[in-house]
DNA sequence: GCCGTTTTCGGCCCGACTGTTTTCAGTCG
């Protein structure tokens, strides 16, 4: 039973028990523990086996006992014994913003309620309003909770939620009177999906900055508009907020939003033992009740004699013990990046000429990059013949002697099939200065046979960087299935680099894969995987996530220049 | 159910909104 699966549990149990009226603690314990199960960089069965699940922020006895009989067996008896005491789907209508436990069972014991259909049906013959407490305004805002919940595409990828957030903050940046403008939220975090946006900003005429934030082109629906905060609906159903907040308590309040809500309120019960209570407004000193203001987050943090955290690692896992320590990561920055480690042309998918990607990068301050097209096998994508391989590489040698102080890599991007071989033979392979390994077919084997096919290819000598690991699609296409464990044990025996790929749609290693791999000392390349001159800048993604990993410049290969590069990546060629 | 500079018990984050009520329960982020 993976983690995914081991939080869902948890999550239901806390829903259960919730709905059952027990002790709100006790929910909060486990909705804890399905934070940290989601959050957690290998696997709990990994744990089991090594004794180690107390060592899991909010894992104490009790839980240690229920993680361990589900890996071990597959069910949790107390589990089955709680479900079997509600109807089933009931939990399910608390999915319902403004549906809590209470109404939820108010709904099932007073109208036999269990699903959200069911629920829809009772409103409109006008049930629910005649319950004690409900009344005609409830039963319509959970009608209209019900239909959008239908509308609305749940999460959204980061990328799609950043390509918004670009646009609103460059049609406002000339905006009179408005600073600080600044997205908050799992945005801020570079969350792989976000649920809905905050913008903060300062404002010396907050009226006239919401007029024209409601005003904007992107905007199909204006939810709420007043003197301090505004909140719209964008195309896609995607709701928006923009808050103006005075300038002395800005970092306070950009605190407070940028969240996440697991680190804020481990954040507040360790000011609380300080003697300290946080809020949106600042932090207010218990003993005399004096409210100070902050005007910048580093402040905020500060005040609590911690260094400052970046947005990136806020998930209430380690980071405040760390702040607290002085021994943060110094995270990896853009900046840092010395050049794209995945690069197509228009020699296959790409749309662009090797010279257009090589001179877009040179505008970017990089010294080089890998131009790595599909192999054969890739039919769709025109993947390359020996024919067409021969010609590529004497362009690349021609302009690598015109282009000074960069270089251009040969690399390919070769499919790994069905059965683990690869789409050239050794000798070809031979002859690149990089070779990427990627499923792109099959992707629906087994775990088993998945996880051999990759281990199989990242065995072959030629091959350096086991690139989009998992293969995934944000937001449609799942991961393939793969014992991610023994791949990174695979690359550590084998030598073998695994692809950070920034492309935001797949956004692959994830963050909790850098993590874990970062820590076991694996090889890691941040690339783009770019097929056009522009989305060299998708970079950002990838220094997002690896930051998410807690990545410092280091731990990612293409920081390293020009003259290091090859020698630390790739294996000795044969 | 977890956890400890208040450490094996007694606490447990904070503020705001909404609708249904006559003072607050329920829900949310």
């Amino acid at each position: 039973m993976n983690n995914r699966e081991l939080a869902k549990v948890f999550a239901d149990m806390a829903d259960l028990l919730e709905l059952k009226g027990e002790n709100p603690f006790k929910i909060r314990a486990y909705q804890k523990v399905v934070k940290s199960l989601e959050n957690l960089s290998l696997e709990a069965e990994q744990l089991v086996k090594e004794d180690r699940l107390r060592e899991v922020p909010g894992v104490g006895e009790a839980i240690a006992k229920k993680i361990t009989e589900l890996v071990t067996t597959g069910r949790l008896a107390v589990y089955e014994k709680l479900k079997a005491e509600f109807p089933p789907g009931i939990s399910t209508l608390l999915d319902i913003p403004g549906v809590g436990p209470k109404t939820a069972m108010l709904l099932t014991s007073e109208l036999g309620i269990k699903s959200v259909d069911e629920l829809e049906q009772a409103i409109l013959s006008g049930k629910v309003s005649r319950l004690y407490r409900m009344g005609e305004k409830t039963a319509e805002n959970i009608l209209h909770q019900i239909q959008a919940l239908r509308r609305k595409d749940q999460r959204i990828p980061l990328g799609e939620a950043m390509a918004i957030v670009d646009d609103i903050m460059a049609r406002m940046k000339d905006v009179p009177g408005l600073s600080n403008l600044t997205p908050a939220g799992s945005l801020r975090r570079f969350k792989e999906t976000v649920g809905d946006i905050d913008i903060m900003g300062t404002a010396t005429n907050a009226t006239e900055v919401i007029r024209a934030f409601t005003g904007l082109p992107i905007v199909k629906d204006v939810l709420a508009s007043g003197t301090t905060k505004a909140s719209v609906i964008v195309a896609g159903g995607l709701q928006i907020d923009l808050r103006i907040v005075e300038q002395e308590s800005f970092g306070a309040t950009l605190q407070y939003f940028t969240g996440s809500k697991q680190h804020n309120i481990a954040l507040r019960e360790r000011a609380r033992r300080l003697g300290l209570s946080l809020s949106e407004y600042g932090i207010t000193v218990l003993a005399n009740g004096k409210l100070e203001k902050f005007a910048t987050e580093e402040a905020f943090y500060r005040r609590q004699n911690l260094d400052y955290i970046p947005p990136e690692i806020r998930e209430g896992t380690q980071e405040i013990e760390r702040a607290e320590k002085g021994t943060l990561p110094r995270l990896i920055e853009q900046k840092d990046i010395k050049g794209d480690f995945h690069v197509h042309s228009n020699y296959s998918d790409g749309r662009d000429t090797i010279e257009a990607m090589a001179r877009a990068a040179m505008a970017r301050g990089y010294q080089y990059v890998i131009i790595s097209d599909h192999s054969v096998g890739r039919g769709i994508a025109r993947g390359l013949d020996l024919e067409r391989l021969k010609q590529q590489r004497e362009e690349i040698a021609a302009l690598n002697k015109r282009l000074k102080g960069f270089r251009i890599f040969k690399g390919i991007e070769v499919d790994i099939r069905a059965d683990g071989t690869l789409d050239f033979p050794d000798e070809v392979l031979a002859g690149f200065d990089v070779v990427d390994a990627a499923v792109h077919s099959g992707m629906t084997q087994p775990e088993a046979q998945m996880t051999r096919r990759i281990i199989k290819a990242m065995e072959n000598p030629h091959v350096d960087i086991l690139v989009h690991p998992t293969a995934r699609l944000l937001p449609d296409r799942e991961p393939v299935a793969v014992d991610m464990e023994a791949i990174f044990q695979a690359a550590l025996r084998t030598n073998t680099a695994l692809e950070i790929n920034a492309m935001p749609s797949r956004l692959d290693l994830k963050d909790i894969h850098i993590y874990r791999a970062r820590e076991l000392g694996i090889k890691l390349v941040m690339s783009t995987d770019t097929h056009a001159a522009e989305h060299l800048d998708f970079i950002r993604f990838g220094i997002g996530i690896a930051r998410r990993g807690w990545c410092e410049a280091k731990d990612i290969a293409n920081t390293r220049p020009l003259d290091r590069v090859l020698a630390y990546l790739t294996k000795p060629r044969v």
